[in-house]
Formats: structure tokens, C-alpha cells, sequence
DNA sequence: CGATAAGCGAGACGGTACGTCTAGTCTTCCG
DNA sequence: CGGAAGACTAGACGTACCGTCTCGCTTATCG
């Protein structure tokens, strides 16, 4: 039987405040510094906060920056207007705007086009390091991804999709390819990429290549 | 036109015994404890070497690791018999096992499975702290990807492949969806997955889908 | 006028144990070892205590040597028995039988002999470095020397000494005579110096050279 | 018998060139810079000659420093015109003179009146470090003091001295106050102080305290 | 209302690695 | 053999940062 009141905490409350305040300050830093060059006793600084304060809240630098990126990361609506090309193709375009956006995160912004992979690269290795953290970045993307994986399963129900196709593998192939951009080859993710990428991979799958049929 | 007399070296030359001791020692040092918990200072005492002597070569912790990671990296040979699914699928698994090689190192070999993507992480973390680090390591993916590229060059060369697809896109999609496994969501990359992933990708690629064998 | 609140204290107070156990274990190195040869390090080992924590109290090594000196340094008493040739024997033998405990500080205790100047050489070398520890190093001195200072003032007064001489200039040479054989030439600095050195001194100063023992 | 044709060198014998320019970077340096903050390498790339080259001549930095200053020390005349007193003076107020320049060497040139003892504190330190480097520094002293103490044992001889003192303790009572100010109390050492101290000290000494005597 | 419990600001602390600096030696090739 | 060049060993230095602890104080709820 669960309790009809909350278990009634005692003690001096924690400070709403300073969760806005210090997630605010490590926002900033992180955007002008990047996660190497950020240091915790700087964000205590920043946000006018003991560090005491925010070891209580997450028990490490990293737990922070999932924390961190979790509150960043944009909702990504979805629309599912049947067409599943196009829907797609809006959905990883979101996706890979807001990938950009992180790798420039950090940097100077001077342009100097450097093509590196900022805070993603930081949040795999935070999540490589502890088991915790990986499962946290893992629930993250998971939840991303439902939108997604339920609208190639929607378009494989209504036979948009060739039936014998896996959702998950498919979306392996797109988003993969987005983050190995990002990660690993640096090369740029612009949308015509994204459009190609999404017709090379629905083609496979009994969509036919060129929508234009007939 | 070559130089007519060599460069001429002055002063004592590099000890290659010392580069090798120190690749050595840290091999070991990643293979035991992981990137963190991995120490220049440790890595120069079982080196039997001073500390300068691997600053002099690699001006940071980092900047050794790519250099590691590259001597470690296992050629992988591809075999172009004509048969570009199976082609493909053998030098993907290779590619696969690497990974799932290095995603243990530094762990406790107890089994414990954990699903964090180790080494390779802290490579593209690396690379995305120091802008040559992330030349080294886009370099190094580079020449290990123009094998396959080319063996999928061959294939739409000899008909195998529709005309107008992209080699690159094809192969982001292939070894994305590994590495994404790989970092992010730390699916298991079993070659169960390999083969699924190369069928589905083929599939869209004027290769038909089963292969008929008479 | 005293402040009516008491100036109020935040955050954790120094660890008073950490000093004692950091200045005993330095002393213990310095002794064993002299001024080279002594490592914070392992001041920070043996005194079981992290190296920050040294160095929060002491920017440097060389100001680490004066907070020892000055604790080291034990109270010299002066007796003002009237007689002023006596007084400044007695004085001054215990100032040398100091120093020459010094200059055997860090060095094998075999005999062997050796002139060097040891820790009160290294202390002038400090002084002479920064700015702040000469500071230091002079006030421990001028410490030191207010009381001869006021026994050769109080002399005068009585009539003891020339009323034209400066008490400064007398100490001068002195003490200056010590840390000249002591620091420059070597020479051995006993009881005997002392008593001759005295002697001279307090001639030129209306003190009869040989007290006429009725 | 000593050999008639010298003991014949073997090999490229050394270049003399190569020890000037040693000297003088090392000197340059040395004002620039002071003790520390002054590194071997430097001085060898100054002088363009290899570290090797000034190694095999001076096997180790205080080594050099004594040498430097050997060189550097310029002779001080010493005339006897029979008046100890005035003798005395001159020659006092030119070591003085020396030490004061030599105080601020190293030092910003921009006044602001520190009182460190410089090189001759480094010089002290090093000679308490090596022994031999110590016998250097005391032969140095002890040839520039023949001089002086030859003065005082004419002057004595001749009655304008008691019998009974010792010049060696005399002199000591006259070098040691100007080093003590030097090194340890930090005091200005103009030549007003050179002559209240020569006064002083010869008062004792059986010479009249005021020369204009009747 | 006082007791109890927890949060908070401040800052010291243990621990640990980093990357730097310098001294002095060694190795190479050249005169 | 001397010299130039520069790599090498050795080892301390001082810094940076993490995550913990210890104060004195504040803000809650409980009895």
C-alpha cells in the first residue's frame, strides 16, 4: 500500500534555487569552456553556492554534465503525417541541428571551423566511465528514440515498410551514421545529407526510391 | 626531385628501444586499469624511462593515447571476391570484434558486463579536446575505411551496386550503426547484427535481398 | 577599540595538528638531510598530510625554511647582571654555540669536519630570493636583537660605555664577526673567539680592557 | 726534475674563445637574473656553445658562479700612506661599494629598494653545499684579505696599534659588519657607516679616537 | 517552544596526476 | 680529443581539480 502523504521529509528543505542557479552557471561554463577546463569549485563560484551543495545534488562531475544535458536537450516533436520519408527527415534534421550546435559548444567562436565533437564525445566518455552514468545516457537516448521507433513501426504496420525489417536496426543505420559524423570523421551533417541518408536507407526497406511514382 | 645528400641529423638520436618500452608499458597500464587510473608517471617507471623522454614525444596523456590506439589497431585485410555482401560482412565482424575488444579493456575481466564503450570513447573524447589529436584520429579512421570504400567502389563499378548511390553513405551507415552501438546505446554488436545490418543495407543498394542460391 | 562581536570564523579551521606535524616532519628532514636533498613531497609523506595542504600555509619551499628557523630557533635569555663585558659573552656564546649547532645540520655527523654554513646559508640564499622571506628573515633577527640592543643602551646609560658610541654599529661588528667567520671564512667560532672578540669591542668603548679584579 | 718541453697535450685542445663566451653569457645572466632563474642551458645557448663545453670545465653551476665571480671581483687597491685609519677607509668603502652593487644584481633595475643580498647569498649557499666549492670561495676571500691584514700588522708593528690585538679579529669585526648588514639585517652600508665603524673599531685598538689630537 | 534533522556557505583537507623545469650525463657526428 | 647538438635520466616543483569533511548557521518539522 503506498502512502496517501508523501513520506514527509525533515529537515531544512534543498534550495529549488540553487538547482536553477547551478545548473545555469555549469550551462554557461560549459558553453564557454568545455567540459575539460570546467571546473566544479568555478560553477560553485558562478552560482553563489557551496560546492557542498552541489556534491548533494550529483555525486560527480559527470552525473552533472548528464544532468546538464538532459535539461539542454531539446524536445524533438514528431510529427507522423504518413509520409514516412518526410517525417523522418524532419525529425534527424532537428537531430542533427542540435548535434551541430553541441560540437561547436566550448569552442572558440571564432569560426575556425574545427570539427570536433565537444560535449557528445565528453557525455560517451563520462558514460564509458561510470556504469550509472551510462545507464542515465542511455535512458536518455532511449526516450528520444521512442517517437522514432514508433513511426517506422506505424509505417511498417500500414505496409510502408517491407515487413521483415527491424525498427531498432533501421534506426541504428540513421542515427549511427549522424553520430559517426559527429564522433568519429567530423564530417559536416547538413540536411542534404540527412536526406540522402534517409533515402538510401528507406529504399531498402520497400519504399520506393524516388517518391515520385508514376 | 629527392635531396641530393640526406637532412643530416645532429645530436644523439632518438631512442627507438625507449619508443617502444613506452608503447609497451602503457599498452599494459590501458589494458589493466583504463584510460583514467592510467598515469604518465607509472607508465614512465615501468618504461624504465624519464618522464620527458615521453613528454618529448607526446606532449600530452592524450596525445599518447591516439598513438596507442594506432599501434594497437589490428590491420584489417579485406578480401574483394566478388561477392560484396559477404565481403562486407567479414570485414565489418573484424571491425566489430575489435570494438568489442576494446570496450572491455581496463575492466574487471569478471564477466560483470558492462556496457561502456571503454578506449574508444576516451579516444573520441580526446579527439575532440585537442584539435590535432582530432586530426590523428580522423586520419586514422581515414585510412582504415578506404579499403571497404573501395571494395564498395568496385561492386557499383561491376553493376552491384545501384549507380546512384553514395559509397560514403553507405559505409557511414554500416560502421555508424556499429559505433553507435558501440557508444551510445551499448547494444550488443554480435555478428548476428553484422549480417542483419550489411542485408538491410544492401537491400537498398540494387543487391537482392536473399541471396539466391540455386 | 576591540571589536564588540568576535570576528567570526567561516568555514573549516585550519588544522592546527597538520602545522605541528608538518614543521616537525620538515625539521626531522632538514636535520637529516640539509635544505637540498629535502623534498616537500616528502615533508607531505611523513607528515602524513596532502602537499596542498603545505602549501596553502607556505607558498614555497624556502618560506617553509623560515617558519622552521624561526621555530627552531630557541629564545636566547639575557641577563643584565651590570657587567656588560660579561653579559655579552654570555649572549654571544649562546648565539654561536647555536649557529655552529647549524652549520653541522644535514651533514653526516661522522666529524669529518666540514666548514660549511649549511642551514644558515640556505636562509640567506632564501632571503635573498624572495622579497617576502627576507622580510621575515629580517624580523626574526631584529627579534633577536632588541635584547643586547637595550643591554649595550642600558650600559651607556650607566656610563659603562662611551657616550658617543652607537649600540648599532657595536652589535654590528659583534655579531657581525660570527656570521662572517661562519658564512664566509669558516673559522671556528668558539668560546674563546667569543671572550677575545668581546674584549676588543667594548675597549674602543670606554670599557677598561682588563677588568682590574681588585 | 720538472719536464723541460711541457707534458704535451693530446687531441684538439680546448678553445679559450669558448671559455670568454661562457663567462660573459653567464655574467649577462646572472645580472639579468639572478642565481635561480638562471639555467645552464641558457648560458650555453647565449654563448653558442654545447652544455657539454661548459660542463667539462666547471663540473657544476655553483661551480660556474664561483668562477663568475672570481672573474667579476675587481681588485681593490690598497695603499699605505701610514694613516691605518684613513687606509682602512678606502679600502673598506670599496668592498662596500662592490657588495652594494652586487645586491642588486639580478633585480629590477626600478628602484624599489629591496634589500636582498643577491649573489653573495647564493655564493655563501653554495659553498656550504660543496666542499669544494667552499675551499674556492674561502681562498678567494682569504687572498683579497691579505691585503688589509697586512696593513694592520705594519700598523702595529710600527705602534700605531696595541700590542696585544689580533689583526685577524680586528678585521673580522670590519668585514663581518658590512657582511652581517649585507646579508642578514639588510641595513644600507653607505660610506658614513665604512668610517663610524673604522672609528670604532681602532678606538679600541690603542689608536686616538679623534686623529686631530691636540 | 525546544529538540531534532537536514541544508547551506565557506573553506580546509587528502589524494593524485599533471606538465614543467633544471641539473648533469650520454651519444652521435664532425673537425 | 674538443665541440655542437640534442636526447636522456632523475627527480623536485608548484598547480589543478576532485570529492570529502568540518565548522557555524539557517530553516524546516516533530514532540
Amino acid at each position: 500500500m503506498t502512502p496517501v502523504t508523501a513520506p514527509m521529509r525533515r529537515g531544512r528543505p534543498r534550495s529549488e534555487d540553487a538547482d536553477g542557479r547551478i545548473l545555469k552557471a555549469a550551462h554557461e561554463l560549459l558553453v564557454e569552456r568545455g567540459y575539460d577546463r570546467f571546473a566544479i569549485d568555478e560553477v560553485a563560484a558562478r552560482a553563489a553556492v557551496a560546492k557542498t551543495t552541489i556534491y548533494r545534488r550529483w555525486p560527480t562531475k559527470d552525473h552533472l554534465l548528464v544532468a546538464l544535458v538532459a535539461k539542454i536537450q531539446d524536445e524533438v516533436a514528431v510529427a507522423d503525417t504518413g509520409d514516412i520519408r518526410c517525417d523522418l527527415s524532419v525529425y534527424l534534421t532537428a537531430i542533427a541541428t542540435g548535434l551541430d550546435r553541441m560540437r561547436r559548444v566550448g569552442r572558440d567562436a571564432t569560426g575556425k571551423e574545427d570539427r570536433s565533437a565537444g560535449v557528445v564525445a565528453e557525455l560517451v566518455a563520462a558514460a564509458a566511465r561510470h556504469p550509472d552514468v551510462g545507464d542515465a545516457v542511455r535512458n536518455l537516448f532511449a526516450r528520444r528514440n521512442t517517437l522514432p521507433l514508433a513511426l517506422l513501426d506505424r509505417a511498417r504496420e500500414r505496409g510502408a515498410l517491407a515487413p521483415d525489417t527491424s525498427s531498432e536496426v533501421l534506426f541504428d543505420q540513421l542515427a549511427g551514421a549522424l553520430y559517426y559524423r559527429l564522433l568519429i570523421t567530423g564530417a559536416p551533417i547538413g540536411s542534404d545529407y540527412v536526406e540522402e541518408l534517409v533515402g538510401h536507407v528507406l529504399a531498402g526497406s520497400g519504399v520506393t526510391r524516388r517518391p515520385e511514382r508514376n
